[in-house]
DNA sequence: GAGTGGTCTAGACCACATC
DNA sequence: ATGTGGTCTAGACCACTCT
């Protein structure tokens, strides 16, 4: 981990811990910097990260504070905070039911989001998500087999990102979202609980590897109901 | 303008202008600082937000690449790219329909999300937008009287941001959005098409200025079937 | 080993806010 | 005037890729 990731983590558990109340002045930069005996530069991008996740707010003149959150509704279960998935933070619990795990040869679609040769080996995953019980969301997903190997039926069930993780030593620089909405077909009404003719919200998902490669090609259902998704927009 | 932000814009405009094509290298960030004269860590600034753009991707040891975005829909009306709605990058004609100009007292969920007091004024517009003449979102923006002076109907027929960029010239410096959605009421179901029991797309928009106050507060739907939002996640 | 991008530092200088 | 954050530079050192 680089300094200023570590710095920046630091910061956010505090705020999490209430360390930093919400609406209040954090420590000046320079006094962060005595700190964490670090440069400004490094501070500054420390802070930078964290005013990318919206948890705090900076001012030129005037300092740098803790951005009120408290309004936020939190009943939604499906929530991207900054972007990515926190997957409810780890405090509940996730169970996947596995419609389809095989391997197939790429169609065009997929060869092309994956940027591979139509007839390159994929698995092909189609997944429910249950949280606490209750249905969330359908995933089908494609992963190109000369970069995700010895996917097993417990890295479905369980998590894929740790397999690619932990197991494979990968790791993930980015995702390119796509979120848009769909008529739903019996599957989802099933699973998500939706009436005929009601759509789904589709979170089109393309992900990186840190050495350029697409990894992955997901497409992410939700009800409608339960769907929430959080970013921040900085303009420059 | 700061340095790094126009070498962004020049690039992004050579991108744009075809000069380099999907895919391809971009020169070495030595050559770049050689052509813009300036120091790597400002050309690092400069490429950083391209790469939170998703237009180029950069990789440790190979190089810069121009991301390839071709297998894109360019169907759909309501793109926000890189998060920011880009309002079909002014190629389209848009028309405003107000239905709401008035000032109001500001109730405890307004006051709230515009961090202002309760009963402070605060213009309330509810306006349709119109893309070539065909309906495709309902605006429903809260602006606090105390930031935001002399908006007009013209104002709220074309574009607020102009009137506060350029007239107010204040800055605005971020914004906070968070995407759901809702069973659509008379109002969207008759100006957006949709089905009574059909839902529409809402993007609640929280604008701050770059002094850190909150602007405005204001509610996006759309037809879910024209919805798309694009955005980038760097994993840190 | 050479090429290429990432992090960190030290310090100059600038812009904005508050008093 | 002072405090505070933003930009830019010069240069050291590190990490990864492609041969």
């Amino acid at each position: 981990m680089t300094k200023y990731i570590e710095i920046a983590e630091d910061i956010k558990n505090d705020i999490f811990k209430g360390k930093y109340l919400y609406g209040q002045k954090l420590p000046y930069e320079y006094e962060l910097c005595k700190k964490y005996h670090c440069n400004k530069e490094t501070m500054k991008k420390a802070l930078a990260t964290l005013v990318e996740n919206g948890l705090i707010i900076r001012r030129r003149g005037s300092g740098t504070f803790v951005k009120d959150n408290r309004n936020d509704n939190n009943d939604s279960k499906t929530t991207y905070i900054q972007g990515l998935s926190k997957a409810f933070q780890g405090l509940k619990e996730v169970i996947s039911d596995v419609f389809v795990f095989e391997i197939i040869a790429a169609d065009d679609t997929v060869a092309k989001k994956l940027k591979i040769n139509r007839g390159e080996s994929v698995y092909h995953i189609i997944r429910g998500r249950r949280l606490e019980g209750i249905p969330y969301s359908i995933e089908i997903i494609y992963l190109p087999m000369n970069i995700i190997s010895n996917l097993k039926m417990e890295h479905i069930k369980g998590s894929i990102y740790q397999h690619i993780e932990k197991t494979l030593q990968l790791k993930i620089q980015s995702n390119h979202l796509n979120i848009i909405s769909k008529q739903s077909s019996e599957l989802e009404q099933e699973y998500l609980g939706l009436k005929s003719n009601e759509p789904y919200i589709e979170v089109e998902q393309i992900a990186y590897l840190n050495n350029g490669s697409i990894f992955q090609y997901a497409l992410s259902r939700f009800n409608y109901r339960d769907f929430k998704f959080e970013t921040v927009i900085i303009n420059k």
